[in-house]
DNA sequence: TTTTAAATTGTCATATTTGCAAATTTACTA
DNA sequence: TAGTAAATTTGCAAATATGACAATTTAAAA
């Protein structure tokens, strides 16, 4: 009975066209009718879908969480067994691992008006903080008989390696710059490796 | 003969605010009300001193620019003869260094905009890349004996590593985040000193 | 074909943002 | 004190953004 709804597939895509002008206007530039544009749907939709400007405002910051944790799992589920680090940085600076959306510059829009919306700040770290974890947690699978302290801080070097770069691909940077992220990200599992001798 | 000029007092003032709401709000959310309203003065004082909101966007680049290539040569003027390196990562993980006015989310957000801006996408290219020459530099200095690549590699970590600290100390992260950045900008340290054996 | 539930569009009032061009005030000088 | 150059304020029109609701269209089921 009644039309089929596309309340899901709208949804989606209405928050990634949001996604998506956040992170080329700032939350605050991110307009309805920009992000309607960018979805290619009438304003009037969005606020059918997802309500008004403060409710739209909550369902993407669930959106990026959730999606983020995703991706966050997908890629180290889609690790090799062996040589796991490697393929790690080989994901996070290769070009796919960086670009897409530039979705780091949406947590960090987000994350820049965390005072005004509580929910991105407890959302955000752990979003954040479940990255360092799992990266974390592969080095110390990798290297077991190195310090867990020493592994913490070369995950939490090669995340915010990867942050960086992320937030900055819309500038549309030399090539080298993702060859000289995955050399330094390099450098924590080497000295992992350091640690051994 | 005259009423004194405050030029360029107001100038700094207001590009300042500017500076301040494009990191809370975006680029695009930062209104000439919020910036006039930071800034402590009448909207159409932003026009009188800056011009119309494209001419803003252009002088808040070209300060963008010109403020954050003094901050790098400041830091490095500030190194001691000795152990610089080291004091190096005391400026840009101590409580200083950090934060402020979280300018790296001001770099971030123009960047993402930087299709519609030209300008500041070689502005802000010459700004990132001058501060991974500075630090390498100073790299290459200590370590002489390091290849030179390396050194590049290390600076360009540490570097990076610094700007996703800043652009995410809105969040008000754990304390623990500045001695994992700490740490993880160590490693790169460590790593240039163990090539030497 | 009629019913039905949901998608989609249309419209209008209100609020915010911007641009521009006066007027007005202020602080210094001759 | 009068002149003057600059700061500052005032006021208004045009453009854009938002909220809320009514009207219409569409795709399936009965």
């Amino acid at each position: 009975m009644g039309r089929p709804s596309l309340q899901e597939q709208r949804t989606t895509e209405i928050l990634a066209a949001y996604e998506l002008c956040v992170a080329r206007h700032g939350l605050d530039g991110a307009t309805q009718e920009r992000i309607a544009a960018e979805a290619g749907v009438k304003r009037t939709l969005l606020r059918h879908y997802l309500g008004n400007k403060d409710e739209m405002v909550e369902a993407l910051i669930k959106h990026v969480v959730t999606r983020f944790n995703s991706e966050t799992d997908q890629m180290i589920a889609a690790l090799p067994k062996t040589d796991r680090p490697k393929a790690l940085l080989d994901i996070l600076f290769g070009p796919l691992g960086v670009s897409e959306t530039a979705s780091v510059l949406t947590i960090n829009a987000l994350g820049a008006a965390s005072d005004r919306f509580p929910k991105a700040r407890t959302g955000l770290l752990e979003v954040i903080t479940r990255m360092h974890d799992a990266v974390a947690e592969e080095l110390i699978r990798d290297y077991p008989r190195v310090d867990k302290t020493a592994c913490r801080a070369a995950a939490f070097g090669i995340c915010h390696l990867y942050f960086s770069i992320d937030s900055l691909m819309m500038l549309d940077p030399p090539e080298d710059w993702l060859n000289q992220a995955r050399q330094a990200a390099n450098v924590h599992l080497q000295a992992l490796e350091e640690t051994l001798k």
